[in-house]
Order: structure tokens, then sequence, then C-alpha cells
DNA sequence: CGTCACTTTGAAAGCTTTCAATAGGAGTGG
DNA sequence: CCACTCCTATTGAAAGCTTTCAAAGTGACG
């Protein structure tokens, strides 16, 4: 089962590392020296339960990573944009399906090789775990905006997270359908239209060609988003150094 | 802020590891040269912003780790039981606080050196990538469960992972009040009530003394949890092999 | 310019929450 | 050992937020 996979039998010569200079190798760098597959928008790069043989380095393009109860009922648990890493915290199968919200570029890399030049390359090491600290963090944020969060502080949270971690002004960028924000915030596809049209009539957001948003009044969307205790008065973390001692 | 924290400051001589004769060392057993301190219920180990310093081995008793909203609102993201290792998948701070639901004993363990060991001892390596795995996969369920399962799949998904976790028969130990299990489940008290109430009512459970719930019917139980598409007929996964090479 | 898919909007229904009161249980003190 | 108190759990009834069901609107694309 599963057997749909999109996986094509890639084989390549071993080429550690693309040529570096002197720079400490980064995580990425590894996926330097292969070939940029593409896939459409629509297809599976790989499914849940499938064995976990490859990890990603997205490119271009959008992912939504998800799984699906047996009625049918989908929980969109990601969305994975360019420069995420996609595929390490698996076991020995992928936990969720990957698929293509827009067309998306990526390299493969496999799961054996990928390990073993972790292990022969310790700066790597703590870019692996901080990779993994990130995508906990997300859940951690996941699990408080599912469990505790309404439909509208969801919604604010969602443009908000997407304008944190993809915007370059004021102006960002929704290709997954309404649908798939649904899936992600724990609503109905309703419920969110609702919700954007009511953020765009009261003037905080303004709703744009092509899948694009405006966000107004930020700091009102930041609060309406909701936020931990203590950390509207606590100062930014200034200290940002691996802590992976290496 | 949050200098209340229940860490004193403990500092040992180093003692890389307890005897283990030609054992491969586990990871666990970096700990047991750790002095075993015990916290009374309702007692913070650490608290969510704290920098995260330390390292947590469980040897008994149950902890709830959450986040909290600025208006109150909780989320418990998690119970840690003995033999669950707390505390590792932080980069700089702890993202969330950890409790003792009942009297707990741990030991604890600095970060750096932590890191240090897993450094210098490849076979822990693979010991601590699982566990971010495993805790990765914990996440995964939750929001589905959060994102897309009824009050009664949430309760009964919530009283199988307990029983798969930690039972030995059909009988459970539920320590933790309604109230945590609400803020687990994303309910209510009440509504936890009126489900495990019902759940008695038509058999599927019988509420003991002493925080105590006997499971009965486990496939009608299951059915109800609700699970993903295809693993219903699909074998459970024979294999169980490390993967990460090393 | 027509079609198809997605989005928006409306109205009613439903599940969970909220508010409130009763019941139960553990620990304390007489 | 039993009464008392406090805290937690249960139960009831009404309210509310989100969902469901339905229909109209919008936009992309051939």
């Amino acid at each position: 089962m599963h057997s749909q996979t999109a996986i094509s039998q890639i084989r390549h010569q071993i080429a550690p590392f693309a040529p570096l200079g002197d720079r400490v190798p980064t995580l990425r760098d590894l996926f330097k020296s292969q070939p940029i597959e593409t896939f459409t928008a629509g297809e599976a790069i790989f499914w849940e339960g499938d064995p976990a043989g490859q990890i990603f380095d997205v490119l271009e393009g959008v992912l939504r990573v998800y799984r699906i109860l047996s009625d049918g009922r989908r929980a969109i648990t990601g969305f994975i944009h360019p420069g995420d890493v996609l595929g390490v915290s698996f076991q020995n199968r992928y936990l969720f399906t990957a698929e293509a919200v827009t067309e998306v570029k990526i390299r493969r890399f496999g799961r054996g090789r990928f390990f073993s030049m972790i292990n022969e390359t310790p700066a790597l090491r703590p870019q692996l775990f901080a990779i993994l600290c990130d995508e906990m963090s997300a859940a951690q944020d996941q699990m408080l905006l599912l469990g505790r969060k309404t439909a509208e502080e969801r919604v604010v949270s969602f443009l908000f997270a997407i304008h944190r971690k993809r915007a370059e002004g004021a102006d960002i960028e929704l290709p997954m359908s309404r649908q798939d924000m649904a899936d992600y915030l724990g609503l109905t596809m309703e419920t969110v239209s609702r919700m954007m049209t009511s953020l765009a009539r009261r003037g905080f957001i303004v709703l744009g060609p092509r899948h694009t948003v405006t966000l107004r009044r930020l700091a009102a969307l930041r609060e309406i988003a909701g936020h931990d205790k203590d950390e509207a008065d606590a100062p930014a973390s200034p200290l940002r150094r691996a802590v992976w001692p290496n």
C-alpha cells in the first residue's frame, strides 16, 4: 500500500560535499550535490506509512503535511516553506503525508547517508538538533492554538506566523486553500472564511488579489492572536547562541 | 522573572558513567550518578522561559507540562511518566512549565555535560534522536486529536494512550485531575466528566477508587478513539531497528 | 465567454461551554 | 470513630460558538 509514492528510484554516487572553500558545512549543503526535482500542485512527495527513506530540502513552493482519520477527517500538522528541511524527525516510517500546495522544487538525500554525514561531521549535529527543536516548538504552539484558542485567534495567529516566517513587508501570501487553512487550524473552511471577512471588514487585513493579504495594525493583531503569559512584557530573548557545545 | 524556580544549585564532580561493565551505555545511564530529588504534588520543576539548563530523568510519579495564555487559559502539552526524559528538545529556554502532578522523583543532568557526553559517545546519539522522534510523534497525535476529534474521541484516545504506555492489564491510573485532562484534551472539565460518565454508563469503562479506571471492550474502545486511515488493516509494523546508522 | 472549482454568505442545528448547584471524598479535629 | 470542612467531581439547564447544509458569488482557465 501507499505504493503510488512519487519517489523515483534515484541513486547518485557519493559526493559528500560540494566545494565549500573553508566554510563550515551547513546541513543544507549536503543537498547541494543532489538534482532538483519538481512536483506539481497536489502531488505527494511521500505518504504516511511509507518507509522513511529520505530527507528533503525545500527550495521553492509550499507543502502541506497531514494525517487523515479513517472517516476522512484531515488534520494538516504543518506547512513547509523554502529553506525548511522535511523528513528528519522519523524513526522508520513517515508519520504524515507531504503534498505540494503549489509547484514545489526540492532536493532529496538518503537518510542513511544523511546520518552518516552527521556522524562524521560534528558541526552538523547542532544544526540537526536545531531543526528538531524548531519542529517541537512549532508543534507546541500549534497544540496551544488548537486546544485553547478561539476561531478568530487561530486565524490571526496563523496570519501572524506566516508574517513572521515569510513576509518582507506587511503583505503575506496564502497559497493554500481555505480548506487547507481550516484543516490546519481545526476549523471548517466556512469559519475561516467568515473570520477573514470579519477581519477585513474591521480593517485588520486587506484581502488582495492572488492569495495575498495585507496585515494592518500589527500591534492590535498581535493582541488578538493571543500570546503566552509574560511574553508581552518580556524583552525578546537576545541570546541566540547554539546550545549544543561542539 | 520566573525566579522562584525550584532548581537548586547543585554541582557535582564529573563522573561520566557509573560502572556499566561492558554494556553499551544508555542515555539514562548518564543520570545514574546523580542524586535523586523529590518534588511534591503541585511543585514546579522548571518554568516556561527559564534558561534551559538541565535535563531530567523521571524515576517516579507523573508530571504535567503546559503553557498558559495571557488571560489564564492553559494548555497541557503532555504528561511525563517514569522512564521519560524531560527537557531535551530546547535550544535556549524551556518552552513550557513542568509541574508535579503527584509526588515525583527525578535525577537532573546539566545540558552542557549532557551534550558533551553525546558528542563523545556515538552510541548515545541514536537514543537522543529516538527521544526527539517520540516527542514529535506524540505531538503529531495530539494535533490530530485537538484539531479533528470529538470530545468523546479525545477522552477515549487519552485513556487508550495511557493504557498503551502505562498499563499492565486493563486497569489504568489517572492521577491527574479532570481539569488537567481537560486542559490536555482541549475541553472543559465538565465535558471530560460527562464523557467519562457516559462511557461508564455504556459499559466501556469502570470508574474505580483512587483515580483508577478499568477499560472494557478494548476493541470497541479503539474504534471510538478513531484511528488513522489504513491503520486499521495494516499489520503492526514489524521492523523496529534503529534508523540512525552508527 | 462558459465552465468548474473555490470562496463567501445565510440560516438552522449541534456540540461544547458556561453558569449553577449537588454530590462525593480525603483529610482534620474533636 | 465520626463530624466537619474543603476541594474536586458530577449533573443540570441555558447560552454560545462553530458547524452543517445550502445557495449565491467570484475567479481562473480553456
